[in-house]
RNA sequence: CGGGGAGUAGCGCAGCUCGGUAGCGCGCUUCGUUCGGGACGAAGAGGUCGGAGGUUCAAAUCCUCUCUCCCCGACCA
């Protein structure tokens, strides 16, 4: 490609939206342009980088015996009322009416349309285990798209759903595609770490998330440099600090103090000059739980030792709760509790569901509040003084805690997360009635997984942890271009254009992907506009070089320039992009899954 | 949805406090001189100042409403 063709414009300064670096970089390298919050365009290099990933995609789930299929952006609604999450799911999910009145939504994921169609297709168990997968536009009405294309509203995801006819058959797949999903990260020169997740409202019994670590990710991941736990925030578990003088301590007589104006859990422990975790957290939650069928209301009392915090995704799989939110100040004065100075003890318990963290129990004569401004309990004890409904694991893991695995302590980090692999099990299958003659004749759903990465997110995750001060620095694999050869021509050096030119048809034809910068530009521009770019190798054909009869060859990462002889320039230059190559291969990790 | 910030030329910004009819740098066009890490000179093109309403002789500037974008939080297969 010429660049003097080429549709593009490069920008000296970022535009005053962009605030992280990936972000800056895609606009400066006209890669993409932003039309609306979370909605983007892709630009010829763009695309070219995203066709790319894409194509490393298509490669590793057709190794685990993938096929490609294309499913509709616009679905009908039936089919999300079927599963129910078209209830479930609130203002994420865009829903349109066509003209003849008919409910439609834009597709955020593709488990009912390939479920449906599963089920049309799929009678017998000869027809299983079957891998089938697509590149395609998803929308999601994200409340807060952000950092560039870390998070958008419209995107482009691989989503790939297995179907098998039974667990064990689901048990040995999934590994398969959590090396693959390694496989699609190395190749396309992104480092990720694999952690146990949540599953969210995909439901199911095990999931991975695959994390970009960077400074940018929105999760936190909780890692163990010593023995290798690795979970996301969420899921994390640790051993509580357990201490054993105070285990033993009598319970003391309760007893009212007052504490004006002392409404945080810090300002309690300086005021009464005692540890935090000599308190306990109280915290007002509504869940919305089901129950014989009936979505209803519950008013969720939560109580965490003051040094910790609430995670409340344990909280809601604790409860089996659709979902939770904060409880308004109303209703928390309804069950007799005040905000700032909330205690278990003395609320209406009838309409309260009364849960506390695990270690609770086993922390004596804690500090709470007295359930009225201004006033504290010391020596507050569960089980003598309150009977909870419900113990459980209920907080969040965190730098400095003991890893569950080996007790060293455990590191927080934030990751970017670029795919994700769910054992999703029999639940969309029941629900879209996608059943199966097995052997003995008898009928069965499906057992399903289900697995996603984002193109976008991916591309930028790259860009985020692959740059520099000048610019973007591809990794080869993916890089728009792999070589971007430089002419130095002048009026006065004719034979510099035509040694240029003879060298970019010369690699083209041997099908090297060349961006040949042949604008009436100074070196300079050109010179940065190739690190602006990031690709990998740079060739540039100057007057020096010609008389000499070499050409000057830099990596984009790196400062060595050494010299090619013209007459043999192919040959040097298809070695030193199968190393490049090779290098990033090489780093493609071989995790088995245990 | 809560908190904060910002909309003036393709990009980055000034002008707004104190109303007088829009400016700077980069980029873009033409010509000339230059030519190995973002050249120089000259001449140009380009803006209903996000939108609507109001105050005023006069609004980018003051008032009201509204739209959009960014950041933090809430939320998030």
């Amino acid at each position: 490609m010429r660049m003097s063709k080429l549709f593009f414009q490069t920008l000296r300064e970022a535009p005053a939206d962009a605030d992280v670096r990936s972000h800056q970089l895609m606009l400066r390298a006209a890669l993409v342009r932003q039309v609306a919050a979370g909605i983007f365009e892709y630009m010829p290099l763009g695309l070219r980088v995203k066709k790319k990933i894409e194509a490393i995609m298509r490669d590793e789930m057709d190794a685990i015996d993938g096929q490609e299929i294309v499913m509709p952006v616009v679905q009908p609604a039936a089919l999300w009322k079927r599963t129910g999450r078209w209830y479930e799911i609130g203002d994420d999910l865009a829903r349109l009416t066509d003209r003849n009145g008919r409910e439609l939504v834009l597709g955020m994921t593709h488990e009912e349309v390939i479920t449906e169609l599963a089920a049309g297709v799929i009678n017998s168990y000869r027809q299983l285990p079957v891998m089938l997968y697509q590149i395609q536009t998803k929308f999601r009405d994200e409340p807060r798209p952000r950092g560039g294309l870390i998070r958008v509203r419209e995107f482009t995801m691989k989503d790939g759903y297995s179907f098998h006819p039974d667990i064990s058959s689901l048990d040995s797949y999934y590994p398969l595609v959590y090396q693959a999903y390694f496989n699609i990260f190395g190749r396309a020169g992104l480092e990720v770490i694999a952690v146990e997740s949540d599953t969210g409202m995909m439901g199911g019994t095990m999931a991975h998330e695959f994390m970009a670590l960077t400074e940018v990710g929105e999760d936190t991941l909780i890692l163990c440099d010593a023995c290798g736990y690795q979970a996301n925030r969420q899921v994390a578990t640790f051993v509580k600090p357990e201490d054993e003088s105070r285990a033993e301590e009598e319970a003391l007589p309760l007893e009212e103090v007052a504490t004006p104006e002392v409404n945080t859990i810090a300002a309690l422990a300086e005021f009464l000059e005692i540890p935090e975790s000599r308190t306990a957290k109280a915290l007002f939650l509504v869940a919305t739980i089901e129950e014989d069928g009936q979505e209803k209301e519950q008013f969720v009392f939560a109580v965490v030792r003051g040094d910790m915090d609430l995670n409340e995704t344990k909280l809601t799989n604790a409860l089996k709760a659709r979902q939770l939110r904060p409880a308004q100040v109303e209703e928390i004065r309804a069950i007799g509790a005040e905000p700032g100075y909330g205690s278990p003890v003395g609320i209406l318990r009838d309409e309260v569901l009364l849960v506390v963290d695990d270690l609770i129990p086993r922390s004596p004569n804690l500090v709470a509040g007295a359930n009225r401004a201004g006033w504290h309990l010391r020596n507050v004890n569960c089980g003598r003084d309150y009977q909870p409904d419900l113990t459980a694991d209920l907080v969040a893991a965190a730098a400095g805690h003991s890893c569950p695995n080996c007790q060293a302590p455990l590191n927080a980090v934030r990751g970017v997360e670029v795919g994700n692999i769910f054992k999703l099990g029999t639940k969309y299958s029941e629900a879209m009635e996608a059943a199966f003659l097995d052997e003995d004749g008898g009928s069965a759903p499906m057992v399903m997984g289900c697995y996603g990465i984002g193109s976008g997110r991916l591309m930028a995750s790259v860009i985020e942890t692959n740059n520099d001060d000048n610019g973007i620095v591809w990794p080869i694999t993916i890089a728009p271009y792999q070589l971007y050869l430089v002419s130095l021509a002048t009026r006065r050096t004719p034979e510099v254009t035509e040694t240029a030119e003879e060298v970019y048809a010369q690699l083209q034809d041997a099908g090297i992907e060349v961006l040949y910068d042949d604008r009436d530009e100074r070196a300079g521009v050109k010179f940065n506009d190739a690190d602006l770019l990031g690709i990998p190798l740079r060739l540039t054909i100057g007057a020096r070089g010609v008389k000499n009869g070499v050409a000057e060859l830099k990596l984009r990462r790196g400062d060595e320039i050494r010299e090619l002889p013209l007459d043999d320039i192919l040959k040097h230059v298809q070695a030193v992009i199968e190393n490049e190559e090779n290098a990033i291969l090489d780093k493609v990790i071989s995790e088995p899954l245990t």
